[in-house]
Parts: C-alpha cells; structure tokens; sequence
RNA sequence: GCCCUGGUAGUAUAGUCCGGUCCAGUAUGCUCGGCUGUCACCCGAGCGGUCCCGGGUUCAAAUCCCGGCCAGGGCGCCA
C-alpha cells in the first residue's frame, strides 16, 4: 500500500495520492457527504458529490473509528473549514470498529479518568492524551541530546536485581531459577559502578518500588533519567541538573506548541541559576508562614506546593538535608556530619529530582551504614567498587512521570504514564 | 493501613439531603428516516439501565442503615 500521510497529502494538491486512517465523523447532509478522516499527522475532510463521487461510494456505511483507505485527489476549498477537501476516487474498508466506542475520541463527552485507562489504547487516540505523550516523548528526546552532545554516554543497568541491596524501600520479589530476585528499586549501584570508570553516563530506566502507595504522585513503576558524573560535588551536578531540566523545558517550548494549545497552557523557562536554599531555610520559611513542620520532617506535597508559592519560584533547590532523611550513601558534610551533600529539585510544586554527592571512601560508607542501622555485610559488593580507584562522584534522578505532570499541569500521575501500573492496577 | 467523597444506559451527568409523583431525567452515542456545502450539521422517530455487589429497615428503597468491592481526594508509607 502506498500511503501518504493527509499532511503530505495536504501538500500535493490535484496528485492522485492514497491516504488511510480512521473515521471521526461522517456528515450525511442528504445529496452530499463529508467524511472526516485522521490520521497521526492530521485530519481531512473526505467529500461526496453527486457528479463526482462514483456511484458506490455513496453506499458505503461508515462508523466512527472504522479503518479505511482513500484514493483521490486533495484540492484547496474555500468551502471547507481546513481549506482543504480530499475527492475520492476508491475508498477500502481495511477494519470496522464496534459500536458505541467506549469513549469519545474526538474528546467532546468527558470520560472518567479511569474508564480512559481502561481503554487506554483508544485514549491514545485523543488530543489531550496525545499532547501529554508528545511533550514527554520530546522531554525524553532532550535529555538524550543534551546528555550527549556533553560527553555522556548512555548505560544499560539491569533490572533483575539480586538483593536489596540499599535497603529502604519495599522491593517486588520475582523467582529466578533456583535463587529469589528482585525488580530493581534505582539503578543507584549501577550508574556508580559505571561513573568510577566511564566519568560522565546517563540511563533511562523503569524502576519499581512495591510500597503500598495510593496517591496521584506515585506509582509501583517509574521511569527514571539519571545522571551520575565522576570528579564532581552536588553543586556541580546541580548545575547539570539545572541546565538539562532548562534545555529540555527550552526544547518543549519551542517544538510543542500545538501540544500547549491544546491542553491550554503554557510555559516559561526559568532563568538559571535556579534558587537553592537550605533545608534549613526552608523550615524556617515554613514555620514562619505558619505550617507545622519540625527539624527532621520531610515536607508534605502540600508544604512543596507551599514552598513555591513563599520563594514564588517556579524551580528551585532544596540543599543541604539532614542525613535521617537521606539515603545512607550520601557524602556527610566535613564540619557537620548531621547535614549531608544532597538536594532535591522543586518544580511546578512537584519533587521531579533528587539527587547527592556520593561517598566514594570504603571506611565512611561502613560508618555510614552502620549509623543508618544497615549491615555492611550485605553491601560488601556495593563497597568493594569503592576500593580500587573510584573518583569523588555524584548524580541525580528525575523521575519521567513526575516531570511530565510538572510540564504538563497534569494533578494525577496515572496521566503522564502510558500504561500505569499502581496498587490495583495491572491491566492494561 | 486510616479519613473524606463518590459508584445511575456505551460515555458523561441530574435525581439521593427530606423514601412514594422516577417501570429513572438530560447531553452525547447508537439504529432508522428526511435534507445539495456541512464544520461537535440540522430535523424527526426509536434503542439502550440487574440505579456497583450482598444483607437489613419499610406497605414502599437509586434514595435510609450495615458489610464488601472499586474509584477520586487527603494522610501514612515512599534509601
């Protein structure tokens, strides 16, 4: 089949031309018919006139999301509201659709946001849905480019794990031969062991973590883009962090502009250096307007959205965390053990990122564990890496679905994932 | 795991507070008919509902009560 696409077709007018896609409407106004076809690249209006449309044509019965292909000719029209009209000359039925559809295509009839994931395959068919994975497909394709284009290069972690190996959070465990294994929590352990040797790396990964959530912010699945880089501190990856997140939104800005439209919003990029201030500072800032928070809490989703509003900045920093509420890895400050080289990146309200510097000496990673009330024992290949040579390193994570809800002004994660898997949620 | 709110044709929603006039209304959809330029075409007729499931109260339950399941939100958990 020789197709073009109904934007090609759009451009070579009077060309006879195949086009193919799906029924989104059909008007019947008697002596005359319009066939409204779409594919990914447009929509187009197909028109039937006695005189011009073969005889059979005209008893043809089409349904909305019926698959046809169409031979004819494209022509400008005034007429038309596209100013363009598509005269056929054969038109071939390659699938039916039944009917009702479980949902609107066209997105005039709201449908819950569980019935969409429910048909999600069909979902995917509707602008708004569209213009979401459009912005994250050019997110991810940013990220990639920026990365890149800067000397990183791109890692493939595993995600069958053998332990657990950072303890925490709360793994899947999958059978695996004789042993038991695990779906991988982070690639934490992974992209280090690559940066002590590669320098400068990234990877794009799912991740699961099997806490029992049930929150528009988490999922059980993620996907993570992650950036670990040797001979570096938190403040150099900060800057990293900073201008990858600005390139991209920069990216998104200029290359989805239709895809703002639609879902009526729009962007800025924020103006870099991004705003850090201290965990510290932002306690006080938050006591201070009146919230309840002490020395030692994380912040609540509602305290981060809070946070923005108080700094009135769109992204920014937090650094500089107690280590209760870091991981055991994170690099202690010299002259207050208490504090720990990690930060977190606010934007549009939401955690996107986290990220530290890492310890890179064997005898503070054991001291470390040990405080944290871990057993070293079963890190021992974590920290033999440390032993051989490993350069002071650091890295951050931004977590895919949660930046797409910060771009797009989604409030519910399940939005910004193709096909969300949660608490009760494992199919599609 | 806890708290709040909800579950009504394919989809979305009204009705629930204060039980009867609701053998459930509206929009959209679907089927059929009419219409020669529509733009979510229009007009007419029709179709489509175990009112989430189970139990209870009552002469009478979509409506009140109890339990369950599911969904949305808030929390917890989330190195």
């Amino acid at each position: 089949m020789e197709r073009v696409s109904i934007e090609e077709a759009m451009s070579r007018l009077g060309e006879e031309v195949t086009i193919a896609g799906w029924v989104s409407r059909v008007r019947d106004i008697g002596n005359i018919k319009f066939i409204l076809l779409r594919d990914i690249t447009g929509e187009i209006q197909i028109t039937l006139k006695p005189g011009e449309a073969e005889p059979s044509l005209w008893e043809l019965k089409l349904g909305r999301e019926d698959v046809i292909s169409v031979t004819g000719k494209a022509r400008a029209s005034e007429i038309a509201h596209r100013g363009f009209e598509f005269i056929p000359e054969r038109i071939s039925v390659l699938n039916r659709s039944k009917q009702p559809l479980p949902l609107d295509v066209s997105g005039h009839v709201k449908a819950e946001l569980e019935t969409r994931l429910n048909y999600r395959f069909m979902d995917l068919r509707t602008p708004r849905t569209r213009a979401i994975f459009k912005i994250q497909h050019e997110l991810l394709v940013a990220f990639r480019r920026f990365l890149t284009e800067r000397g990183y290069i791109e890692i493939q972690p595993p995600c069958i794990i053998s332990s657990a190996s950072e303890g925490g959070a709360e793994l899947f465990k999958i059978p695996y031969f004789e042993k038991e294994a695990y779906l991988a929590q982070s690639p934490q352990l992974y992209k280090q062991m690559c940066a002590i040797s590669l320098e400068k790396v990234y990877t794009v990964v799912p991740v699961w973590r099997a806490e029992k959530f049930n929150t528009p912010t988490h999922l059980n699945e993620v996907r993570q883009m992650d950036v670990e880089q040797a001979f570096a501190d938190d403040e150099d990856v900060m800057k990293v962090l900073e201008e990858t997140l600005a390139y991209m939104l920069d990216n998104v800005k200029r290359r989805c502009s239709k895809e703002f439209d639609t879902l009526g919003r729009t962007i800025e990029v924020p103006h870099l250096p991004l705003r850090r201030i201290s965990y510290g500072e932002a306690i006080e800032l938050l006591r201070s307007s009146g919230e309840e928070i002490r020395w030692g809490d994380d912040f609540t989703k509602s305290q981060e959205t809070r946070l923005t509003s108080l700094l009135g900045e769109e992204a920014f920093f937090i650094k500089d965390w107690p280590s209760t509420l870091k991981p055991f890895y994170a690099m202690p400050h010299q002259d207050n053990p208490e504090l720990v080289h990690a930060f977190d990146l606010i934007y549009g309200g939401i955690e996107v990122s986290s990220g530290t510097q890492r310890i890179h000496h064997p005898e503070l990673l054991i001291s470390q564990l040990i405080k944290k009330g871990l057993d070293p024992e079963s890190f021992t290949h974590y920290i033999e890496c440390f032993s051989y040579g490993a350069p002071p390193h650091a890295g951050w994570s931004i977590g895919l679905e949660r930046l797409t809800m910060a771009v797009t002004g989604m409030s519910n994660i399940r939005e910004c994932c193709m096909f969300p898997r949660d608490r009760d949620r494992l199919v599609p």
